[in-house]
Order: C-alpha cells, then structure tokens, then sequence
DNA sequence: AACAGGATCAACCGCCCCTGT
DNA sequence: AACAGGGGCGGTTGATCCTGT
C-alpha cells in the first residue's frame, strides 16, 4: 500500500513515534466515526499520516481491547505450541491469544523465546531438538498433522467470517493510557458460519483430534476466535468438544487443562476444568467419545492456574516446555 | 560516571490477497 | 479477464532502555 495521489498531493507524510497529540486526534476521530475507510483517515482526522500508520498505531498500541506487559507462562507455552503448528502466521497465532496483537507475539518470539528454544538446544523453525532425537509416536505425528489440516480449514473459514462481518466500529471507549480503558464487546460473530465449522468438525469422525469453541462466539467478553479450535481459558472456558460437557462460563475463574495420554494407535486427552475457587471442577477423558477432546492449550493469562507459574524458579517449567514442543514438531509448514 | 553491547518494541516497508469495477 | 485500490501480513529497522564493565 503506497501513498495515495491526495497523501503525495498535500506533501510529505509524517514518520516515525507517535505524539501524544496524534494519539488523541486518532481516537477522537475513531471514537466518534469509527475508522471506516483508513486512507481517507488522516485527512479527516487531521493528521499527517499515511493511512497504514494510522491503521497501525490503532491496531497494535490504540485499540482498547489490547493487553499490554509480561506474558505469561501459559502464554509463552500457548505461542510456542501455536508456533510449532502455524509456523510465522503470527495474525493466526494472535486470534488465540485474547487482547495480544500479532505484532506483539512477533516480538516476543524473535526476541526471547526463539533465543531461549536455541538456548535449549531445540530449532525454533522446526520445534526440534538439534541432536534429533525426537520420539514421536505415529499417533502423535497423525494427531499434530490432523490439528494442523482442521486448523488451517479454520482460519479460511473464519477469515470469511470476519469479511461477512466487516464493519467499521465506533469506539466509545477512553483511551488505555489514560487508565480509564472499557474494553468493547466485539461485534457477535454471525451464527450460520461458525455453526458450519462446528458442524464440519463433528461430522469428520476424527478421532485423537480435538475441538474446543468459545460458544460466546467471541462476544461477552470472551476474545477468543470464535471458530478457533484451540481452547483457551482467558476468561471462558468451553467444553471440550463433548454434548456431555456442557458447561461453560465466561467468567475468567475455569480453564481445561489438557493431559494428553499416548496409547497404541491413538491420542486421548483428558481433560481436567479446574476452578480456581474449588481447584477442581471435573474430569473427563475424551476417549469417552469419538469427537475427540478439547483444545490443548492453556493459553490462558493470568487466571490459569490460580497461581503464575514463574519458570525462573520453576525447574519443571522447561521440561514441561521440552515436552510441549516435542509433540508438534511434525506439524507440517504451512 | 561513562561507555559498549545487548535487549526490547514501536513503526516502517514491501509484498500479497481480496474485492469492486 | 484485467486492473486498481484497499487492507492485512510478515520481515526488518532504528530508537530507546537496560545491564554489565
């Protein structure tokens, strides 16, 4: 996206930090207008910016819905594991990782995380560790495959979604430095497609795979995907992929953790709903039903695990991690 | 205190895809 | 079918901050 004739027209175009100023005419504007179309932002809004600066201002520092500072352990996990499945689709990464944007993921990981992994004698590309010596089960290598193919179906499908949807969307919300942020409920995703994905899901049979949908649709607070297969707990927490399993909250207290159990020719996960107030809530094994079980990944953020996990102290923290990134290193490049 | 090197992250750039004409 | 405009994505850069010497 280059200039346009009117940017070219009225001569050059500001670069580089963003005043506090710029900040406050750009949500003003988005505010009261929404961005509609954002070349003719700028303009309209009065600045002297290109129309992507503006767009990427709001979406990775603006925008209210964004969760800034440390991430979490199970957010470190959560990114690695989406990693070793999507590879750089940091947009895609991003959808699973409530209020985190995909520039932020991006930083994060070519930062600290992928130093770390090498740190720790694993290829960050291939998720592998550098002596080879990967044992996968061949159930293990179908399941990561399979995950991989649904969740690529996926993303098409919820990027048609949110085409269907497009909207621009007026901001009542105060701007996050001021403190004074109200995060905005997104727009429901429309039922009749995400519905279609549910049911594609379901109807395939397979078995040793998982689904796991945030049945709020990405509304009431829950900024999971809509679609996503993949569960994570930051402040809703749905059933994996089981009629049974009915419950589901959106109230930030319960995740599913996922312990997956290898047997001969395939994976089961079982699924534990821990409240944070009980500490636990249920248990069910997903072998109990063909559809297989829920999302594995507890992405969550602070709520997972009542207590954060610091994996500076933690001696199991990067066995659990070696552990975490040996089952998807076969997951396919895409 | 001053400097160097590393770490972090906001922002830019170029490419690609989608959509409308 | 071809083209142009608009938007999104991933890679990269550069300024700033942090830490060690």
């Amino acid at each position: 996206m280059g200039k346009t004739k009117l940017e070219e027209e009225k001569g050059e175009v500001k670069k580089g930090p963003w005043t506090r100023d710029e900040d406050q005419k750009l949500l003003s504007y988005i505010d009261q207008h929404g961005h509609g179309s954002w070349r003719a932002l700028p303009a309209k809004a009065g600045l002297q910016r290109c129309g992507k600066s503006c767009r990427l201002r709001w979406t990775n520092y603006l925008r209210p819905d964004i969760k800034r500072g440390k991430f979490t352990s199970n957010e470190e996990k959560a990114i690695i594991r989406l990693h070793a499945l999507l590879g750089n689709r940091w947009s895609a990464i991003a959808t699973h990782l409530p209020k985190r944007t995909d520039n932020e993921i991006k930083n994060y990981w070519n930062t600290r995380l992928k130093k770390r992994l090498t740190r720790m004698g694993i290829d960050p590309i291939t998720h592998k560790p550098r002596s080879g010596s990967g044992s996968h089960s061949a159930s293990s290598s179908a399941l990561v495959t399979h995950m991989a193919q649904w969740e690529t179906a996926r993303l098409e499908a919820e990027a048609r979604l949110a085409r269907d949807s497009k909207r621009p969307l007026p901001y009542n919300k105060l701007h996050p430095i001021q403190n004074l942020a109200v995060p905005p409920s997104p727009a429901p995703a429309p039922a009749a497609p995400f519905l279609d994905v549910l049911k594609v899901w379901q109807s395939s049979g397979a078995r040793s795979t998982f689904f796991c949908q945030s049945p709020s649709g990405g509304g009431g607070g829950c900024l999971d995907s809509p679609t996503s297969t993949l569960n994570f707990s930051g402040g809703c927490s749905a059933a994996p992929g089981s009629s049974r399993m009915a419950a589901s909250k959106c109230e930030g207290v319960e995740e599913w953790a996922e312990q997956p159990r290898v047997e001969s020719n395939s994976v089961h996960y079982q699924f534990q709903l821990i409240h944070h107030d009980d500490r636990r809530f249920a248990v069910v094994d997903s072998s109990d039903h063909g559809g297989g079980g829920g999302g594995g990944m507890n992405g969550g953020d602070e709520y997972s695990n009542g207590t954060a996990v610091d994996f500076e102290e933690n001696k199991n923290y990067w066995n659990e991690l070696l552990n975490l990134v040996s089952s998807p290193a076969e997951a396919p490049g895409f």
